[in-house]
DNA sequence: GCCTATAGTGCCCAAATGGATACTATTGGA
DNA sequence: TCCAATAGTATCCATTTGGGCACTATAGGC
């Protein structure tokens, strides 16, 4: 979603970056075609659980801002591959520390939860 | 906005971390608190177009989600202290990279822009 | 009493988001 | 003809998001 235009104050180019990348499934899309070009299908598999829509619907708007290019091959059955734009390579930084402090932050509640589940023998 | 669970593959972290701070507002209010604690009048000055309404929401969302404290004074008139959690201090590389993607992309795109209007003389 | 400072809260609403469901198009093979 | 592969599109809908607007509470000073 990218955020409506506000006063720039010092901090806004973090949000100029989230707006570019906060849909729910771009952050993982980025993720994949950093290993390379991808096709839809296989993008797909990649990612459990997204429908059709979404993965259709996130490619567009993530090639209408220009982080990813999509390459129309004239072949049946259709093939069509999403790769980064070079925009969306110098993504590289953010997207690296986003996922590690995901897997941090998971471990870290993981710890928790299972300290908690320790601490509190089961009552059934 | 949290995501709601979806099957974990290898990018997941990536959406587990956008999705903890990808609010409007949030990402700004993050990278402010860096610097050290803040008042929420102090937030709000910072943040040109925020209103109260949103700041207090966001500051909620954040607190909630455990990457900031909430700390209250026995004062008047009310004195209110948001500071970064240990969890929250550990999202520095994450902002400073959005920071840094975000500043590079708006210089190139004023780069961009500047020469389209090189090109295209006013016709006015 | 009114105003100021501080930090909110409640209610309402338009727009955006994420997604379910069904359907579409082109070939080639059985 | 039917089915498979591929990559979508159209329509509808429930929920969430961002925000406008009005109001609240506690003291202290004028």
């Amino acid at each position: 979603m990218k955020r409506s235009q506000f006063d720039c104050a010092p901090g806004c180019p973090v949000e100029l970056t989230l707006g570019l990348i906060d849909g729910k499934w771009k952050g993982v899309i980025l993720y994949h075609l950093q290993d390379g070009p991808l096709r839809f299908g296989e993008l797909r598999r990649r990612l459990p659980g997204i429908t059709q829509r979404m993965l259709t619907k996130q490619l567009r708007a993530l090639e209408q801002d220009a982080l990813i290019s999509r390459a129309v091959f004239a072949e049946v059955p259709p093939r069509v591959e999403y790769a980064l734009s070079p925009s969306g390579h110098s993504l590289r930084p953010v997207i690296d520390a986003l996922k590690a402090w995901g897997e941090s932050h998971r471990d870290a509640s993981q710890r928790e939860a299972r300290a908690a589940a320790a601490a509190a023998p089961a009552i059934s």
